[in-house]
DNA sequence: ATGATTTGTTGATCCAAGTCAACGATATTC
DNA sequence: GAATATCGTTGACTTGGATCAACAAATCAT
């Protein structure tokens, strides 16, 4: 197992020795998972927080109409899972699905729980939970006030190889419009 | 100056007695605000982070097309500031603004960081991060999904006292919808 | 390979919300 | 208390994206 892509990732956050990042990455095993199977559904209590090597995932929720809504793609180099619930013990409502084959490191919420008793780690915790935290409010604010082209205009720009590998219509789905208003959309901006 | 209010409400979060409490509190200064009054606003790095003892405000930015975005209203026992801006000494986007004469209890961002090193101290500010990052996704989900009858509905459920203080058109601006679109709503809806 | 499923495009139509404009009602201010 | 902003409602019109439907292209399974 190549340790050396979690470690650079962690210390882009926390100053930390090779020695203290295996003490901790010895509490992480890898998972695979197969395109379209389950990493957590809705309704339960994820059991890790994961750490993307390879693969490409959805994340959606289904609303009240029933509809799937894709909160956010994730892919490599990338942390995914929900903290909170895992935290409390609340089912979460996300469902969480490989859009490709993947390969998560995967650590449990007990471990990481314990683990966060080192000042490290819990530094850490508390500084992706901050940016993390900034992030979706910078996220939710976009996708709230810009048009269906600039928000296409925009993934182009910010995420170009989610569009090499993400099916067009999920893509429509996560900026909110329909997929034929996206096909529209990338139509007029090809003619540009 | 009455400590009861945010002492209850830190025990929300964690099981301290009253002389933990005592000491966290001593960091704290009062602030008043006049109505319409800023705290902080864009391309600064905010002060304080502040608890809300009396009135509310409006947080909202300015997007691309020079237009104001209500992010948030805060009432009475909430928690409002830019955490992440403060501890990375980078200037918000954001903008806070009394919309009555308001009473805050703020602590710097140095306090806080100080106040950090205390174990209780550092697990409140954890939990508290990580419960804000849910709501943030659920309240973000909520506006991606739901019609402007929907939104206004579930604000008249979960917040009423919202619309008794703040002006129609505040509301109409935080749920994403033209002033005179909430004015027909709400005739709708009183119809039925 | 071939049939089946998934994915993407295009056209026609509809409708909810935006826009523009006028006006009433309500607060604020001096 | 008159003058002035601010706030809210209503009507007429426009429009961007949804919806419905048909089909083309690509991918998958056996």
């Amino acid at each position: 197992m190549d340790t050396d892509i979690l470690y650079t990732h962690i210390c882009s956050y926390v100053q930390i020795s090779r020695d203290e990042f295996e003490l901790f990455f010895k509490l992480f095993k890898p998972v695979y998972l197969k395109k379209g199977e389950f990493h957590y559904i809705a309704g339960k209590v994820p059991k890790y927080w994961s750490f993307t090597l390879k693969g490409c995932l959805r994340e959606y929720w289904i609303d009240t109409g029933g509809n799937e809504k894709i909160f956010q793609f994730y892919e490599e180099n990338t942390w995914v899972g929900q903290v909170e619930s895992m935290i409390k013990q609340k089912p979460t409502d996300m469902n969480l699905q490989a859009l490709e084959d993947c390969e998560l490191l995967c650590i449990t919420g007990d471990d990481m729980c314990n683990a966060a008793k080192t000042p490290w780690i819990q530094h850490f915790t508390i500084q992706k939970s901050f940016s993390d935290n900034a992030a979706i409010i910078e996220n939710s604010n976009r996708i709230k006030s810009a048009s269906p082209e600039e928000l296409y205009l925009e993934i182009l720009k910010e995420r170009p190889s989610l569009l090499l590998r993400v099916p067009q219509h999920y893509i429509a789905n996560f900026l909110g419009i329909r997929k034929e208003t996206l096909s529209r959309v990338r139509k007029r901006i090809a003619h540009l």
